[in-house]
DNA sequence: ACAAAAGTGTTCTCGATACACCCATGC
DNA sequence: GCATGGGTGTATCGAGAACACTTTTGT
């Protein structure tokens, strides 16, 4: 069975960094390829775009089809075409990035790829394609929003602490930050609440939980 | 002759938004479309991606094609893929704006265009495709990066004013504003040096005229 | 002379930064 | 009791905003 039209075309795929914190790191997620080219080489799950489908499904799909993940929230990231970024033939990607709240996500292999797995950003292995282009970029846009939106986030759930929306600032900067001034931020932000309740159980003091006022509309100050 | 793959593909395109100033106002370039669908329609300049052809030199090829624009700055806007944007078939489009020199360009009809012509942003026709939100999403990046970039001086060449500058800045923003507030912030840019000469000629005294200290590198301040 | 644009400083406000100590809890 | 993280206020600095008059040129 064969597609046939008048005029040439380049393959479409889309390609999903998705980003989270695991033990106090910057982690995105690969999978192994399974098949040529790249054989056995690390990748950012993505894939083909089907017939009608919107980029973003395409996105989603392939994440859920390669990863398990599903119902993250995605951002167009930039497209990618220099001919020559996929050795069999022409291929243009439209590469997205996701966001997902720290340590809640449990991983399946799919059918495309051997295997799924958290790394570290600063520790990767050499990447298929052009996909560390893609991460170096997606890295950056992750940096540059941390200030002029609200991304931060979402790699946070409802009735976090103070503390550990910090911490994820702290992560994404790659900077200590001071507390006290990092506690009048949010609270200008007018974004949290608190949820009433106290976190029990690690060490020192009870840290008070918050959680959105407003979860829905959770985008862009400034 | 037809081309045949294993897999359907879409096709692919990029689109132009190329804005300039005129008679102070902002404008943007459009075609009249000479074949179906939306024969007689205005649409942006662009057209088919070819075989291994680098996306941003496809944008320049097609502007060439069909405005005679050459060589203008380019930068990726977005990728437009909703299934139904183009009636006849699945078409993802890239989309790039460009930013030119008020009154710097002469304009010819092109192979694929009936005619090429500039339209007042707040005063268009009604466009093909989606054209209309590829617009609405250009004009608001370039709104927002007035404020953390440098992009304002890309529609003015050396030589100018002071005054004119500004005026670029409030025609994008679309609100006046202070002349000794804005001076002072061009001045701590530290981008401009002063020619040594003057604009004779206008009404009103003779301005001091500016250059870009180093034309290359003018990216992203902030 | 007058219309039109150029050119020039100071004050105020607000957001961002720097900085140090006590408190509650688990072990 | 001590280690760990939670919680709090004040002083300083710098960027951005508000604000009005004189100078030069063309007509």
């Amino acid at each position: 069975m064969s597609f046939c039209y008048a005029y040439p075309r380049p393959a479409v795929t889309t390609d999903i960094a998705v980003f989270t914190i695991r033990n106090q790191r910057l982690s995105v997620l690969l999978i192994e390829r399974g098949g040529d080219p790249f054989c056995g080489y690390w990748a950012l799950p993505g894939g083909f775009v089907e017939p009608d489908e919107a980029l973003e499904t395409c996105a989603l799909r392939e994440l859920e089809e390669e990863t398990g993940i599903t119902g993250v929230w995605l951002e167009q990231l930039y497209t990618f075409g220099t001919p020559g970024r996929d050795p069999r033939q022409h291929v243009i990607t439209v590469a997205y990035f996701a966001l997902v709240p720290m340590e809640s996500l449990v991983l399946k292999a799919g059918s495309d790829a051997n295997d799924a797995q958290w790394f570290y950003i600063d520790d990767l292995p050499k990447l298929a394609f052009d996909h560390q282009d893609i991460l170096d970029l997606a890295r950056h846009r992750l940096r540059a929003k941390l200030d002029y939106s609200t991304l931060a986030f979402r790699f946070i759930r409802d009735n976090f602490t103070l503390g550990e929306l910090q911490s994820v600032y702290e992560i994404i900067r790659g900077e200590a930050l001071d507390k006290r001034n990092f506690r009048k931020f949010v609270k200008s932000l007018g974004l949290v609440e608190d949820a009433g309740y106290f976190k029990q159980g690690g060490p020192g003091k009870a840290a008070r939980l918050y959680r959105l006022a407003c979860p829905d509309q959770l985008y862009y100050t400034r």
